[in-house]
DNA sequence: ATGCATTTGTTCGTATGTATG
DNA sequence: GCATACATACGAACAAATGCA
């Protein structure tokens, strides 16, 4: 802290709000304090801070927002698209801790584009999963399973902690990524409202089908991830 | 004209439309008489209308914006994202006729993320090429490609037709998709402008790298798609 | 930035035809 | 015949979102 640091006064400036920011302080998404402060706070002029602001943020650190305020940059968690992708796995990858929320589950007729992956019949019954998935408590994804009526696999999906395990317990020993389809669009009301954003953020939204060992469809699956706090990664 | 048809008269109506809009008129993405103008023509409540509406809605021919009005709906470019991506082969499998506007060919200085995707050094020169892709003249594709300073390689994304091209006279044979990021944003305003959509209409971002058969990175591409003209599909 | 016209969304109410038992 | 339930259709009014000048 008393050495003098080198150079110009902003990149000293830039230098010291980026070990701040390194440091979790403030924290993604927190906002920084007005321009005016900072410079009060660093005893130079309003020009000077919005020349180290104007840096981090052609870094990407920092999103500077006019009429708002500058905003540390969120975090971005990156889910790697392979053959199988877990929830909770991909989170506990970025170390934060899973956690998820039931918010439906019901048999419901297919619609026509549910009935068309799964291969069955518009209007056949189909089993309903929805659920919203968190990672340290923040909502990360808002997806809806659509599975076929396996014997047994409803009741499973009551009690069993995570899809993977009712499918295990439905005789669906694994099963893989079929295809994915990814698109963006604006959120309806309840999406925002349960990812908790701004109804002005875009969703990412992907429809996977998975596929058991023999091929046949398992699931098909209609996930919206708030964006940009979440990225798909495909690596082929 | 003179068949009274039977049912309910919202079916007719859903059918009336149905017919229309399968015939192309109205096109995709244009904009349905108000309710009550359809009310006046078919001769109903808005009710009525309102049901038919539904329906199609319902069946995704159309959507109903609040406040805005209904608009049948977009047709979708669906680009299979496999080891390689060509945007003339993609736009051509959908029977529309591939055209492409450079923007921007120059020679600029690595920002950090082009640099590290590179394997360059920060600030290094790289070769930027800007290009609008369209398909039947309508854009459908923004997209930012560097590549590493091979000799010969300005030069040839300067008379060459398409990137392949360019990159084969440069000695790069072949490449293939090493990784695929893909992600959500509202456009710019210059972004809304060159893909000819309204600023509240999101971007599906793809952030590419492509390596040569041995592996070594030839482009780091930075594409913008307009959605939901287009969705990425990912098959492993 | 503000107000205004347009358009869809929602909720009352009324009436009618049809199928059911 | 009668009572009931349901889908259909029309009417009026207001709320809420949007687009535009």
């Amino acid at each position: 802290m008393s050495a003098p640091a080198p150079g110009p006064h902003w990149q000293r400036i830039a230098a010291a709000l980026r070990a701040e920011i390194a440091a979790g302080l403030p924290p993604p998404a927190a906002r920084l304090p007005a321009e005016a402060a900072l410079a009060a706070r660093f005893a130079v002029h309003r020009h000077t801070v919005r020349q180290a602001l104007g840096a981090l943020a052609a870094e990407g650190l920092i999103e500077i927002r006019r009429g708002s305020g500058s905003f540390v940059a969120e975090d971005v968690l990156d889910y790697v698209i392979g053959r199988r992708a877990r929830f909770s796995e991909w989170v506990r990858r970025h170390n934060r801790e899973p956690s998820g929320r039931v918010l439906r589950r019901d048999e419901v007729a297919a619609e026509p584009a549910v009935a068309r992956a799964l291969g069955l019949a518009e209007g056949a019954k189909v089993i309903l999963l929805e659920r919203l998935g968190l990672a340290d408590g923040r909502p990360v994804s808002l997806t809806a399973h659509y599975f076929p009526p396996l014997p047994g696999l409803e009741a499973a999906l009551a009690t069993a902690e995570g899809i993977s395990a009712a499918l295990a317990a439905a005789g669906i020993a694994d099963y893989r990524r079929l295809s994915t389809r990814v698109g963006a669009r604006l959120p309806l009301a309840e999406e925002a409202r349960l990812l908790r954003i701004p109804r002005t953020r875009p969703l990412l939204t992907a429809e996977n089908v998975n596929v058991d060992a023999a091929g046949r469809v398992v699931e098909y699956g209609l996930a919206r991830y708030p964006s940009p706090r979440v990225q798909l990664v495909f690596e082929p």
